[in-house]
DNA sequence: AGACCGTGAAGTGTATACACTACTGAGTTC
DNA sequence: GAACTCAGTAGTGTATACACTTCACGGTCT
Protein backbone atom coordinates (compact mmCIF):
# COMPACT_ATOMS: atom_id res chain seq x y z
CA UNK A 1 0.00 0.00 0.00
CA UNK A 2 1.61 2.92 -1.50
CA UNK A 3 0.97 6.08 -3.08
CA UNK A 4 2.00 4.66 -6.17
CA UNK A 5 5.03 5.72 -7.52
CA UNK A 6 6.10 3.88 -10.42
CA UNK A 7 9.24 1.84 -10.20
CA UNK A 8 10.47 3.56 -12.97
CA UNK A 9 14.56 4.30 -12.58
CA UNK A 10 14.67 6.94 -10.47
CA UNK A 11 18.18 8.25 -9.14
CA UNK A 12 18.61 11.35 -11.37
CA UNK A 13 18.03 14.32 -9.13
CA UNK A 14 15.75 16.71 -9.73
CA UNK A 15 17.44 19.12 -7.64
CA UNK A 16 21.14 19.34 -6.78
CA UNK A 17 20.99 17.30 -3.50
CA UNK A 18 24.05 18.76 -2.42
CA UNK A 19 25.95 15.90 -2.00
CA UNK A 20 26.87 15.98 1.85
CA UNK A 21 25.89 19.22 3.70
CA UNK A 22 22.65 18.45 3.74
CA UNK A 23 22.30 16.72 6.53
CA UNK A 24 23.44 18.73 10.04
CA UNK A 25 24.05 16.29 12.36
CA UNK A 26 24.56 19.35 14.77
CA UNK A 27 24.25 17.62 18.31
CA UNK A 28 25.30 20.26 20.92
CA UNK A 29 21.78 21.85 21.97
CA UNK A 30 21.80 19.59 24.57
CA UNK A 31 23.30 18.90 27.57
CA UNK A 32 25.94 15.89 27.97
CA UNK A 33 24.52 13.78 30.96
CA UNK A 34 27.77 11.55 31.22
CA UNK A 35 29.32 10.47 28.62
CA UNK A 36 30.37 11.68 25.56
CA UNK A 37 27.99 11.51 22.81
CA UNK A 38 25.06 9.60 25.19
CA UNK A 39 21.91 11.54 25.09
CA UNK A 40 19.47 9.28 27.49
CA UNK A 41 16.97 11.65 27.42
CA UNK A 42 16.11 11.36 23.92
CA UNK A 43 16.90 8.40 21.77
CA UNK A 44 19.73 8.22 19.29
CA UNK A 45 17.68 7.47 16.80
CA UNK A 46 15.68 10.24 17.08
CA UNK A 47 18.20 12.44 16.91
CA UNK A 48 18.83 11.24 13.65
CA UNK A 49 14.88 11.31 12.32
CA UNK A 50 14.56 14.62 13.50
CA UNK A 51 17.90 16.03 11.29
CA UNK A 52 16.15 14.33 8.49
CA UNK A 53 12.64 15.79 8.91
CA UNK A 54 14.50 19.25 9.71
CA UNK A 55 16.40 18.81 6.47
CA UNK A 56 13.30 17.92 4.49
CA UNK A 57 11.19 21.11 5.99
CA UNK A 58 13.87 23.28 5.73
CA UNK A 59 14.31 22.53 2.11
CA UNK A 60 17.65 20.89 2.16
CA UNK A 61 16.85 17.90 1.20
CA UNK A 62 14.65 17.51 -1.83
CA UNK A 63 11.73 15.25 -3.28
CA UNK A 64 12.95 12.30 -4.75
CA UNK A 65 16.45 12.09 -3.38
CA UNK A 66 17.98 8.86 -2.65
CA UNK A 67 18.21 8.52 0.98
CA UNK A 68 21.33 6.34 0.85
CA UNK A 69 22.18 3.91 4.32
CA UNK A 70 25.96 4.14 4.48
CA UNK A 71 26.23 7.76 3.84
CA UNK A 72 23.83 8.77 6.53
CA UNK A 73 25.45 6.45 8.69
CA UNK A 74 29.04 8.13 7.82
CA UNK A 75 27.85 11.69 8.41
CA UNK A 76 25.78 10.80 12.07
CA UNK A 77 29.10 8.44 12.99
CA UNK A 78 26.73 5.83 13.73
CA UNK A 79 26.01 2.19 12.19
CA UNK A 80 23.54 1.43 9.46
CA UNK A 81 21.28 -0.47 12.31
CA UNK A 82 20.13 3.50 14.01
CA UNK A 83 19.87 4.36 10.33
CA UNK A 84 17.88 1.87 8.76
CA UNK A 85 15.36 2.52 12.36
CA UNK A 86 15.38 6.45 11.46
CA UNK A 87 14.17 5.54 7.86
CA UNK A 88 11.50 3.02 8.89
CA UNK A 89 10.29 5.96 11.37
CA UNK A 90 10.19 8.42 8.29
CA UNK A 91 8.57 6.00 6.66
CA UNK A 92 5.62 5.92 8.66
CA UNK A 93 5.29 9.34 8.93
CA UNK A 94 5.25 9.45 4.92
CA UNK A 95 8.11 11.59 4.34
CA UNK A 96 10.51 9.16 3.13
CA UNK A 97 9.00 6.25 0.66
CA UNK A 98 10.59 2.45 1.24
CA UNK A 99 11.72 0.97 -2.04
CA UNK A 100 12.35 -2.83 -1.62
CA UNK A 101 15.90 -3.42 -2.20
CA UNK A 102 16.15 -0.60 -3.92
CA UNK A 103 16.06 1.87 -0.90
CA UNK A 104 14.90 5.18 0.84
CA UNK A 105 13.78 8.65 -0.99
CA UNK A 106 12.36 11.74 0.41
CA UNK A 107 8.78 11.09 -0.68
CA UNK A 108 7.07 13.05 -3.92
CA UNK A 109 3.35 13.33 -2.51
CA UNK A 110 0.95 13.20 -5.27
CA UNK A 111 -1.67 16.07 -5.91
CA UNK A 112 -4.35 13.67 -5.14
CA UNK A 113 -2.74 13.14 -1.84
CA UNK A 114 -2.18 16.46 -1.25
CA UNK A 115 -5.84 17.19 -1.56
CA UNK A 116 -6.64 14.21 1.49
CA UNK A 117 -4.31 15.74 3.62
CA UNK A 118 -5.53 19.21 3.60
CA UNK A 119 -9.21 17.89 3.51
CA UNK A 120 -8.35 16.24 6.90
CA UNK A 121 -6.77 18.81 8.20
CA UNK A 122 -9.96 20.82 7.56
CA UNK A 123 -12.12 18.44 9.10
CA UNK A 124 -9.82 18.13 12.33
CA UNK A 125 -9.17 22.17 12.43
CA UNK A 126 -12.66 23.27 12.14
CA UNK A 127 -13.77 21.04 14.62
CA UNK A 128 -10.99 22.32 16.82
CA UNK A 129 -10.92 25.51 16.70
CA UNK A 130 -15.29 25.22 17.16
CA UNK A 131 -14.58 23.40 20.16
CA UNK A 132 -11.67 25.63 21.62
CA UNK A 133 -13.58 28.79 21.16
CA UNK A 134 -15.99 27.87 23.60
CA UNK A 135 -13.85 26.71 26.34
CA UNK A 136 -10.30 29.12 25.98
CA UNK A 137 -9.52 31.39 28.83
CA UNK A 138 -7.51 34.76 28.58
CA UNK A 139 -5.13 33.54 29.95
CA UNK A 140 -4.75 30.97 26.72
CA UNK A 141 -5.51 34.12 24.46
CA UNK A 142 -2.71 35.67 25.86
CA UNK A 143 -0.19 32.63 25.13
CA UNK A 144 -1.93 32.39 21.34
CA UNK A 145 -0.53 36.22 21.05
CA UNK A 146 2.76 35.60 22.53
CA UNK A 147 2.97 32.79 19.94
CA UNK A 148 1.67 35.22 17.44
CA UNK A 149 5.16 37.59 18.58
CA UNK A 150 7.50 34.16 18.02
CA UNK A 151 5.74 33.81 14.41
CA UNK A 152 6.20 37.48 13.22
CA UNK A 153 10.31 37.23 14.55
CA UNK A 154 10.19 33.89 12.45
CA UNK A 155 9.19 35.56 9.48
CA UNK A 156 11.45 38.32 9.50
CA UNK A 157 14.47 35.40 9.97
CA UNK A 158 15.98 34.06 6.69
CA UNK A 159 15.73 30.50 8.62
CA UNK A 160 13.52 28.90 6.53
CA UNK A 161 12.65 25.44 9.02
CA UNK A 162 12.59 27.54 11.95
CA UNK A 163 10.01 29.72 10.07
CA UNK A 164 8.18 26.53 9.05
CA UNK A 165 7.99 25.25 12.04
CA UNK A 166 6.66 27.87 14.38
CA UNK A 167 4.19 28.55 11.64
CA UNK A 168 3.14 24.91 12.13
CA UNK A 169 3.09 25.01 15.34
CA UNK A 170 0.47 27.62 15.71
CA UNK A 171 -1.68 24.80 14.75
CA UNK A 172 -0.40 22.39 17.31
CA UNK A 173 -0.98 24.52 20.43
CA UNK A 174 -4.30 25.29 19.46
CA UNK A 175 -4.73 21.37 20.02
CA UNK A 176 -2.92 21.20 22.90
CA UNK A 177 -5.22 24.25 24.68
CA UNK A 178 -7.97 21.26 23.86
CA UNK A 179 -5.82 18.92 26.36
CA UNK A 180 -6.22 16.59 23.72
CA UNK A 181 -2.72 15.25 22.98
CA UNK A 182 -3.60 12.50 20.15
CA UNK A 183 -5.10 15.17 18.10
CA UNK A 184 -1.82 16.88 18.63
CA UNK A 185 0.14 14.03 17.90
CA UNK A 186 -2.37 13.77 14.43
CA UNK A 187 -1.84 17.14 13.23
CA UNK A 188 1.67 17.22 14.02
CA UNK A 189 1.82 14.34 11.31
CA UNK A 190 -0.63 16.38 9.02
CA UNK A 191 1.49 19.80 9.33
CA UNK A 192 4.75 17.79 8.64
CA UNK A 193 3.25 16.32 5.50
CA UNK A 194 1.66 19.85 4.72
CA UNK A 195 5.27 21.34 4.77
CA UNK A 196 6.78 18.52 2.08
CA UNK A 197 3.62 19.21 0.51
CA UNK A 198 3.81 23.23 0.25
CA UNK A 199 8.02 22.58 -0.70
CA UNK A 200 7.05 20.00 -3.57
CA UNK A 201 4.70 22.51 -4.91
CA UNK A 202 6.43 25.60 -4.59
CA UNK A 203 3.64 27.18 -2.84
CA UNK A 204 3.36 30.99 -3.27
CA UNK A 205 1.50 31.00 -0.14
CA UNK A 206 3.38 33.71 1.89
CA UNK A 207 4.71 33.29 5.27
CA UNK A 208 3.36 36.67 6.02
CA UNK A 209 -0.11 35.96 4.78
CA UNK A 210 -0.13 32.39 6.92
CA UNK A 211 0.50 34.66 9.76
CA UNK A 212 -1.65 37.49 9.05
CA UNK A 213 -4.49 34.71 9.39
CA UNK A 214 -3.06 33.40 12.42
CA UNK A 215 -3.47 36.95 13.92
CA UNK A 216 -7.41 37.21 12.83
CA UNK A 217 -8.15 33.75 14.06
CA UNK A 218 -6.76 34.70 17.57
CA UNK A 219 -9.02 37.72 17.89
CA UNK A 220 -11.68 36.08 16.52
CA UNK A 221 -10.59 33.58 19.79
CA UNK A 222 -10.62 36.47 21.63
CA UNK A 223 -13.94 38.31 20.62
CA UNK A 224 -15.66 34.49 21.55
CA UNK A 225 -17.08 34.52 18.56
CA UNK A 226 -17.18 30.86 17.06
CA UNK A 227 -18.33 31.40 13.68
CA UNK A 228 -16.24 33.73 12.37
CA UNK A 229 -12.96 31.73 13.95
CA UNK A 230 -14.39 28.32 12.29
CA UNK A 231 -14.42 30.09 9.37
CA UNK A 232 -11.15 32.09 9.17
CA UNK A 233 -10.07 28.54 10.19
CA UNK A 234 -11.43 26.80 7.35
CA UNK A 235 -10.16 29.67 4.78
CA UNK A 236 -6.66 29.76 6.16
CA UNK A 237 -6.40 26.19 5.10
CA UNK A 238 -8.28 27.20 1.73
CA UNK A 239 -5.76 29.73 0.99
CA UNK A 240 -2.66 27.62 1.30
CA UNK A 241 -3.93 24.65 -0.93
CA UNK A 242 -5.00 26.77 -3.40
CA UNK A 243 -1.93 28.63 -3.66
CA UNK A 244 -1.10 25.03 -4.32
CA UNK A 245 -2.56 24.11 -7.55
CA UNK A 246 -1.84 27.05 -9.23
CA UNK A 247 0.68 25.58 -11.36
CA UNK A 248 -0.39 21.84 -11.51
CA UNK A 249 1.03 21.24 -14.93
CA UNK A 250 4.74 22.21 -13.44
CA UNK A 251 3.58 19.27 -10.67
CA UNK A 252 3.19 16.90 -13.82
CA UNK A 253 6.66 18.28 -15.17
CA UNK A 254 8.02 17.49 -11.61
CA UNK A 255 6.84 14.20 -11.52
CA UNK A 256 8.02 13.34 -15.88
CA UNK A 257 11.04 14.78 -14.46
CA UNK A 258 12.03 12.43 -11.76
CA UNK A 259 12.75 9.46 -13.39
CA UNK B 1 -6.26 0.26 -3.03
CA UNK B 2 -6.17 -1.69 0.22
CA UNK B 3 -6.90 -1.23 4.08
CA UNK B 4 -3.92 -0.99 6.20
CA UNK B 5 -5.25 -3.93 7.84
CA UNK B 6 -5.37 -6.74 4.90
CA UNK B 7 -8.89 -7.93 4.99
CA UNK B 8 -7.73 -10.72 2.29
CA UNK B 9 -6.49 -12.97 4.65
CA UNK B 10 -8.75 -12.77 7.53
CA UNK B 11 -7.74 -14.95 10.11
CA UNK B 12 -10.39 -18.07 10.06
CA UNK B 13 -9.92 -18.99 13.77
CA UNK B 14 -6.53 -18.89 15.50
CA UNK B 15 -5.03 -20.54 18.62
CA UNK B 16 -6.68 -20.06 22.11
CA UNK B 17 -5.83 -17.58 24.75
CA UNK B 18 -3.37 -20.03 25.51
CA UNK B 19 -0.43 -19.00 28.02
CA UNK B 20 2.64 -19.17 25.65
CA UNK B 21 2.33 -19.86 22.12
CA UNK B 22 -0.07 -16.44 21.73
CA UNK B 23 1.76 -15.51 18.61
CA UNK B 24 0.62 -17.32 15.16
CA UNK B 25 3.78 -17.79 13.08
CA UNK B 26 1.28 -19.50 10.68
CA UNK B 27 3.09 -19.31 7.09
CA UNK B 28 1.45 -21.32 5.49
CA UNK B 29 -0.76 -19.88 2.88
CA UNK B 30 0.80 -18.20 0.67
CA UNK B 31 2.57 -20.28 -1.92
CA UNK B 32 6.37 -19.97 -1.31
CA UNK B 33 8.02 -18.68 -4.42
CA UNK B 34 11.36 -20.44 -4.56
CA UNK B 35 13.22 -20.22 -1.31
CA UNK B 36 11.24 -21.68 1.64
CA UNK B 37 10.61 -18.39 4.35
CA UNK B 38 10.88 -15.88 1.47
CA UNK B 39 7.75 -13.82 0.77
CA UNK B 40 8.52 -10.79 -1.41
CA UNK B 41 4.72 -9.92 -2.36
CA UNK B 42 4.79 -8.72 1.95
CA UNK B 43 7.53 -7.63 3.97
CA UNK B 44 8.64 -10.11 6.05
CA UNK B 45 8.46 -7.72 9.57
CA UNK B 46 5.13 -6.70 8.37
CA UNK B 47 3.68 -10.84 8.58
CA UNK B 48 5.06 -9.83 12.14
CA UNK B 49 3.30 -6.92 13.15
CA UNK B 50 0.15 -7.83 12.17
CA UNK B 51 0.17 -11.31 13.62
CA UNK B 52 1.08 -9.21 17.09
CA UNK B 53 -1.62 -7.07 15.74
CA UNK B 54 -3.56 -9.51 15.63
CA UNK B 55 -3.05 -11.12 18.87
CA UNK B 56 -3.66 -8.19 20.84
CA UNK B 57 -6.81 -7.18 18.92
CA UNK B 58 -7.77 -10.70 19.52
CA UNK B 59 -7.38 -10.90 23.16
CA UNK B 60 -4.81 -13.39 23.18
CA UNK B 61 -2.23 -10.85 24.18
CA UNK B 62 -3.68 -8.90 26.99
CA UNK B 63 -2.23 -5.29 28.37
CA UNK B 64 0.83 -4.84 30.22
CA UNK B 65 2.07 -8.60 28.47
CA UNK B 66 6.03 -8.41 28.26
CA UNK B 67 7.32 -8.88 24.40
CA UNK B 68 10.97 -10.09 24.66
CA UNK B 69 13.05 -9.49 21.64
CA UNK B 70 14.46 -13.28 21.92
CA UNK B 71 11.04 -14.99 22.42
CA UNK B 72 9.34 -13.77 19.62
CA UNK B 73 12.64 -13.92 17.33
CA UNK B 74 12.04 -17.71 18.15
CA UNK B 75 8.45 -18.42 17.77
CA UNK B 76 8.61 -16.39 13.86
CA UNK B 77 12.08 -18.19 13.51
CA UNK B 78 13.95 -15.28 12.76
CA UNK B 79 16.60 -12.65 13.86
CA UNK B 80 16.13 -10.17 16.58
CA UNK B 81 16.87 -7.57 14.22
CA UNK B 82 13.31 -8.04 12.39
CA UNK B 83 11.37 -8.20 15.86
CA UNK B 84 13.57 -5.01 16.93
CA UNK B 85 11.89 -3.50 13.48
CA UNK B 86 8.03 -5.05 14.05
CA UNK B 87 7.69 -3.76 17.42
CA UNK B 88 9.23 -0.11 16.69
CA UNK B 89 6.25 -0.03 14.00
CA UNK B 90 4.11 -1.01 16.62
CA UNK B 91 5.23 1.91 19.30
CA UNK B 92 4.61 4.26 16.77
CA UNK B 93 0.78 2.35 16.41
CA UNK B 94 0.84 2.76 20.09
CA UNK B 95 -0.01 -0.69 20.86
CA UNK B 96 3.04 -1.65 22.77
CA UNK B 97 5.12 0.95 24.68
CA UNK B 98 8.84 0.92 24.39
CA UNK B 99 11.12 1.48 27.77
CA UNK B 100 14.22 2.30 27.02
CA UNK B 101 16.50 -0.72 27.96
CA UNK B 102 13.77 -2.76 29.73
CA UNK B 103 12.22 -4.34 26.69
CA UNK B 104 8.64 -3.75 24.72
CA UNK B 105 5.41 -4.41 26.47
CA UNK B 106 1.97 -4.25 25.19
CA UNK B 107 0.27 -0.57 25.56
CA UNK B 108 -2.17 0.42 28.96
CA UNK B 109 -3.53 3.05 27.46
CA UNK B 110 -4.81 5.40 30.59
CA UNK B 111 -8.75 6.96 30.72
CA UNK B 112 -7.77 10.39 29.61
CA UNK B 113 -5.86 8.45 26.40
CA UNK B 114 -9.09 6.77 25.75
CA UNK B 115 -11.12 10.25 26.32
CA UNK B 116 -8.81 11.89 23.66
CA UNK B 117 -8.92 8.82 21.19
CA UNK B 118 -12.90 8.76 20.85
CA UNK B 119 -12.59 12.45 21.10
CA UNK B 120 -11.06 12.53 17.78
CA UNK B 121 -12.93 9.90 16.32
CA UNK B 122 -16.10 11.37 17.03
CA UNK B 123 -14.50 14.83 15.31
CA UNK B 124 -13.49 12.28 11.76
CA UNK B 125 -16.32 10.56 11.76
CA UNK B 126 -19.06 13.14 12.21
CA UNK B 127 -17.47 14.94 9.98
CA UNK B 128 -17.22 11.91 7.50
CA UNK B 129 -20.76 10.49 7.58
CA UNK B 130 -21.99 14.47 6.96
CA UNK B 131 -19.77 14.69 3.70
CA UNK B 132 -20.18 11.20 2.44
CA UNK B 133 -23.99 11.57 2.67
CA UNK B 134 -24.03 14.25 0.09
CA UNK B 135 -22.83 11.89 -2.17
CA UNK B 136 -23.17 8.62 -1.39
CA UNK B 137 -24.35 6.57 -4.73
CA UNK B 138 -27.19 3.79 -4.42
CA UNK B 139 -24.34 1.15 -5.56
CA UNK B 140 -22.32 2.39 -2.27
CA UNK B 141 -25.59 1.84 -0.17
CA UNK B 142 -25.65 -1.42 -1.53
CA UNK B 143 -22.09 -2.38 -0.56
CA UNK B 144 -22.60 -0.99 3.01
CA UNK B 145 -25.69 -3.44 3.47
CA UNK B 146 -23.36 -6.37 2.10
CA UNK B 147 -20.88 -5.26 4.42
CA UNK B 148 -23.38 -5.19 7.48
CA UNK B 149 -24.43 -8.69 5.79
CA UNK B 150 -20.56 -9.73 6.62
CA UNK B 151 -20.99 -8.49 10.39
CA UNK B 152 -23.85 -10.43 11.26
CA UNK B 153 -22.25 -13.54 10.37
CA UNK B 154 -19.04 -12.61 12.67
CA UNK B 155 -20.96 -11.61 15.08
CA UNK B 156 -22.96 -15.58 15.01
CA UNK B 157 -19.09 -16.09 15.22
CA UNK B 158 -17.16 -16.70 18.34
CA UNK B 159 -13.59 -15.39 16.54
CA UNK B 160 -13.03 -12.21 18.60
CA UNK B 161 -10.32 -11.49 16.39
CA UNK B 162 -12.56 -11.52 12.81
CA UNK B 163 -15.72 -9.86 14.33
CA UNK B 164 -13.61 -6.92 16.03
CA UNK B 165 -11.75 -6.20 12.75
CA UNK B 166 -14.95 -6.17 10.97
CA UNK B 167 -16.92 -4.05 13.19
CA UNK B 168 -14.46 -1.86 13.09
CA UNK B 169 -14.14 -2.21 8.94
CA UNK B 170 -17.37 -0.63 8.68
CA UNK B 171 -15.97 2.98 9.40
CA UNK B 172 -12.72 2.48 7.31
CA UNK B 173 -15.34 1.55 4.07
CA UNK B 174 -16.63 4.94 5.07
CA UNK B 175 -13.63 7.12 4.72
CA UNK B 176 -12.37 4.87 1.49
CA UNK B 177 -16.26 5.54 0.07
CA UNK B 178 -15.25 8.94 0.54
CA UNK B 179 -12.14 8.58 -1.52
CA UNK B 180 -9.71 9.89 1.11
CA UNK B 181 -7.46 6.91 2.00
CA UNK B 182 -5.17 9.68 4.40
CA UNK B 183 -8.64 9.47 6.36
CA UNK B 184 -8.74 6.35 5.89
CA UNK B 185 -5.45 5.62 7.24
CA UNK B 186 -5.74 7.66 10.24
CA UNK B 187 -9.32 6.11 11.12
CA UNK B 188 -7.66 2.98 10.67
CA UNK B 189 -5.08 3.79 13.48
CA UNK B 190 -7.46 4.60 15.67
CA UNK B 191 -9.69 2.06 15.79
CA UNK B 192 -6.98 -0.27 16.33
CA UNK B 193 -6.63 1.79 18.93
CA UNK B 194 -10.23 1.30 20.19
CA UNK B 195 -9.83 -2.14 19.95
CA UNK B 196 -7.46 -1.94 22.63
CA UNK B 197 -8.90 0.01 24.67
CA UNK B 198 -12.28 -1.58 24.45
CA UNK B 199 -10.23 -4.73 25.47
CA UNK B 200 -8.68 -3.17 28.38
CA UNK B 201 -11.75 -1.39 29.94
CA UNK B 202 -13.66 -4.84 29.45
CA UNK B 203 -16.03 -3.17 27.36
CA UNK B 204 -19.71 -4.00 27.72
CA UNK B 205 -20.77 -2.96 24.93
CA UNK B 206 -21.67 -5.64 22.96
CA UNK B 207 -21.64 -6.68 19.37
CA UNK B 208 -24.81 -6.78 18.61
CA UNK B 209 -25.27 -3.11 19.78
CA UNK B 210 -22.80 -1.92 17.48
CA UNK B 211 -24.03 -4.05 14.68
CA UNK B 212 -27.73 -2.53 15.26
CA UNK B 213 -26.25 1.13 15.62
CA UNK B 214 -24.32 0.34 12.33
CA UNK B 215 -28.08 -1.09 10.65
CA UNK B 216 -29.33 2.62 11.48
CA UNK B 217 -26.56 4.57 10.23
CA UNK B 218 -26.86 2.74 6.79
CA UNK B 219 -30.32 3.67 6.70
CA UNK B 220 -30.08 7.02 7.11
CA UNK B 221 -27.55 6.66 4.55
CA UNK B 222 -30.59 5.59 2.58
CA UNK B 223 -32.58 8.66 2.70
CA UNK B 224 -29.95 10.67 2.19
CA UNK B 225 -30.73 12.58 5.93
CA UNK B 226 -27.53 13.92 6.68
CA UNK B 227 -29.39 15.36 10.59
CA UNK B 228 -30.07 11.52 11.35
CA UNK B 229 -26.93 10.06 9.98
CA UNK B 230 -24.53 12.41 11.74
CA UNK B 231 -26.55 12.32 15.07
CA UNK B 232 -26.68 8.30 14.90
CA UNK B 233 -22.69 8.40 14.46
CA UNK B 234 -22.08 10.72 16.95
CA UNK B 235 -24.83 8.71 19.67
CA UNK B 236 -22.89 5.29 18.50
CA UNK B 237 -19.36 6.28 19.70
CA UNK B 238 -20.62 7.73 23.05
CA UNK B 239 -22.03 4.36 23.57
CA UNK B 240 -19.50 2.81 22.64
CA UNK B 241 -17.21 4.95 25.44
CA UNK B 242 -20.00 5.56 28.04
CA UNK B 243 -19.83 1.67 28.16
CA UNK B 244 -16.02 1.58 28.68
CA UNK B 245 -16.02 3.96 31.73
CA UNK B 246 -18.54 1.72 33.72
CA UNK B 247 -15.74 -0.07 35.51
CA UNK B 248 -12.65 2.11 36.18
CA UNK B 249 -11.53 1.09 39.19
CA UNK B 250 -11.61 -2.66 37.58
CA UNK B 251 -9.39 -1.49 35.31
CA UNK B 252 -6.84 -0.70 38.18
CA UNK B 253 -7.43 -4.23 39.15
CA UNK B 254 -6.67 -5.85 35.79
CA UNK B 255 -3.21 -3.87 35.52
CA UNK B 256 -2.13 -5.28 39.07
CA UNK B 257 -3.71 -8.64 38.12
CA UNK B 258 -1.94 -9.06 35.04
CA UNK B 259 1.79 -9.44 35.23
C1' DA C 1 25.10 -0.21 -35.28
C1' DG C 2 21.77 -1.74 -31.99
C1' DA C 3 20.10 -5.00 -28.82
C1' DC C 4 20.86 -8.85 -25.76
C1' DC C 5 23.33 -10.84 -22.09
C1' DG C 6 26.74 -11.90 -18.51
C1' DT C 7 29.84 -9.86 -14.95
C1' DG C 8 31.11 -6.73 -11.54
C1' DA C 9 30.29 -3.22 -8.03
C1' DA C 10 27.26 -0.92 -4.99
C1' DG C 11 23.67 -1.23 -1.72
C1' DT C 12 19.93 -3.32 0.79
C1' DG C 13 18.08 -7.38 3.84
C1' DT C 14 19.06 -10.32 7.55
C1' DA C 15 21.77 -12.61 10.94
C1' DT C 16 25.18 -12.72 14.41
C1' DA C 17 28.49 -10.78 17.80
C1' DC C 18 29.58 -7.81 21.37
C1' DA C 19 28.84 -4.00 24.98
C1' DC C 20 26.29 -2.34 28.46
C1' DT C 21 22.17 -1.66 31.26
C1' DA C 22 18.71 -3.28 34.39
C1' DC C 23 16.80 -7.02 37.32
C1' DT C 24 17.65 -11.14 40.77
C1' DG C 25 19.59 -13.25 44.42
C1' DA C 26 22.58 -14.11 48.31
C1' DG C 27 25.40 -12.23 51.61
C1' DT C 28 26.44 -8.61 54.94
C1' DT C 29 25.59 -4.91 58.27
C1' DC C 30 23.00 -2.32 61.66
C1' DG D 1 14.78 -9.25 61.18
C1' DA D 2 14.95 -5.64 57.62
C1' DA D 3 17.49 -3.02 54.48
C1' DC D 4 21.51 -2.22 51.84
C1' DT D 5 25.39 -3.86 48.75
C1' DC D 6 27.38 -6.42 45.33
C1' DA D 7 28.10 -9.97 42.02
C1' DG D 8 25.75 -12.82 38.23
C1' DT D 9 22.49 -13.18 34.67
C1' DA D 10 19.15 -12.16 31.40
C1' DG D 11 18.01 -8.92 27.86
C1' DT D 12 18.36 -4.67 25.28
C1' DG D 13 21.34 -1.34 22.24
C1' DT D 14 24.57 -1.03 18.66
C1' DA D 15 27.92 -2.56 15.43
C1' DT D 16 29.67 -5.68 12.12
C1' DA D 17 29.51 -9.55 8.79
C1' DC D 18 27.48 -11.87 5.12
C1' DA D 19 23.92 -13.08 1.41
C1' DC D 20 21.35 -11.56 -2.24
C1' DT D 21 19.23 -8.06 -5.25
C1' DT D 22 19.64 -4.23 -8.27
C1' DC D 23 21.95 -1.37 -11.42
C1' DA D 24 25.70 -0.14 -14.67
C1' DC D 25 29.18 -1.20 -17.76
C1' DG D 26 31.17 -3.70 -21.43
C1' DG D 27 31.33 -7.50 -24.55
C1' DT D 28 29.12 -10.49 -27.94
C1' DC D 29 25.94 -11.91 -31.38
C1' DT D 30 22.70 -10.93 -35.16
Amino acid sequence: MSTAMPRGRANLKVIQPGEEPALAPRVANRTKAKKASKDPLLGNTQRIVESITDAIVGRRLMPGTKLSEQKIADIFKVSRTLVRQALNQLSRDRLVVLEPARGAFVATPSVEEARQVFEVRQILEAALTRRLCAVITDVQVAELRRHLQAEQAAVSNTDVSGRTRLLADFHVVLAQMLHNNVLAQLLTDLLTRSSLIALMYQSSHSAEASLAEHVSIVDAFARRDVKAAVRLTIEHLEHVEQNLRLNPQQTDLAHLLNP
